[in-house]
DNA sequence: GCCGATTTGTGCGTATGTATG
DNA sequence: TCATACATACGCACAAATCGG
């Protein structure tokens, strides 16, 4: 019998989560029909479902229409959506929370600097120097650059063994790409000094000198800090 | 009329949240019953029912039995929740889960040491002193002092102007805690390293010394890392 | 290519909890 | 205090999608 909890549907969810635990099952696995873990938990299949709709939502489990249910890939997805949206409601006062996800991601930078430079320091990768070129050729040409930014970062946080770290990074690179849409968007010359801070956190990592890294990843958000300070000004 | 998306809950998943936008509401304020949204939305209750579930698991809206739906606070708590279970999830392999998310809470406290260091330098606080000197003396008596070590850093992290930062750091905190009793528990000798190291920290911090205070923001995790750590071995 | 068995998605009726007069 | 109105929670029946023979 299930957990005595104020609902059906929440007994179901703990009841289906500690049964992946007690499986031991991991990402992609299949999954108990819903039908089943209905007479296994002695609940209706709304209450499966809720339950079902609920660890969907966190990425824990992964539903299919006409397949079956199986074991989510537990990806910061919901964080995304969260802040996403939490960026596209607050503009009604202020785009205070945008900002917070930017100087957030700075502060991540920051604290993570160290170790990039030390697993860069010496290196030379081919891939990271095509992007950065390419960021610049864009820039000169008045056109953005949002795939390969996204490609650098993910290329500078593949050298870290901690992938949390590396997702986090994404998830915050994937919010301000979905919210900056709604507001006004940068000029021409804050591109071109984005595109050129990338090209410098590059050599610097090279190079082993940590405090031009840290300048350089500053220099990086200052643009996108400046437009979204002037927003709020606007605002005010 | 919704978007013509593939499911039905899809859709009024996305006009309830553009709802929202567009009335430009705020967290706890009431919204519709979900018989009015049937109506406006031209699906059914079930539909409707499994949006909210989906919005209410991303804590975008906030459902309460009897009495109706209210706008979510938007915290981190779905991703405390998405975290703690992977962290519970992943020691099938390895710790290596937990250990990543101790070393985003390391990596984000040295990224927002600078601003923490000018925030406190010069200043003094008695209740965070105070909190110091609880947890050395529980960690004397061999007992462990979660409560005043989670009180310590929200303290620390509402000295900064980001409230995003400080939810995250406090969310890293929840899952740990969360996840911590599952897994083998500190020695007195690290309870005792642990505590010590607050006030490290506080001390470094209030003289404006940098180096310092980043030095015993490494010590204070130390322990917890060399746990996980020795935890990993044994899996080996 | 079709058919049918299986699985998730949707609709509607009823039960239960909550606040208010 | 209790009754009533109205909210969400639950359960069952049917539709739509998918996959294998």
């Amino acid at each position: 019998m299930a957990t005595r909890r104020s609902s059906a549907a929440a007994g179901a969810q703990d009841a289906i989560k500690e049964y992946l635990l007690q499986e031991g099952l991991h990402p992609g696995d299949p999954m108990p029909t819903e039908t089943v873990l209905c007479e296994q938990l002695g609940v209706s299949r709304s209450s499966v479902r809720e339950a079902m709709r609920t660890l969907a939502a966190l990425d824990i489990v992964e539903v299919r229409h006409g397949t079956g249910t199986f074991v989510g890939h537990l990806s910061l997805d919901p964080l995304v959506n969260g802040l996403a949206f939490r960026g596209m409601l607050s503009p009604g006062d202020d785009h205070v929370a945008l900002r917070e996800v930017v100087e957030l991601r700075t502060a991540l930078d920051q604290g993570i600097a160290e170790q990039v430079v030390a697993a860069i320091r010496g290196t030379v990768d081919d891939e990271m120097a095509r992007l950065v070129a390419e960021m610049i050729d864009l820039s000169e040409r008045g056109e953005s650059f949002a795939e390969q930014d996204r490609a650098f970062h993910a290329a500078l946080l593949a050298k870290l063994p901690n992938r949390l770290v590396a997702q986090l990074v994404e998830a915050l690179w994937e919010v301000h790409t979905q919210v900056l849409p709604r507001l006004g968007v940068a000029t021409p010359d804050d591109i071109a000094k984005t595109a050129a801070a990338h090209g410098d956190m590059l050599t610097a990592a090279q190079a082993g000198d940590l405090p031009s890294y840290r300048a350089a990843v500053n220099a990086h958000y200052a643009p996108l800090l400046r437009v979204l300070a002037r927003e709020s000004a606007n605002t005010d």
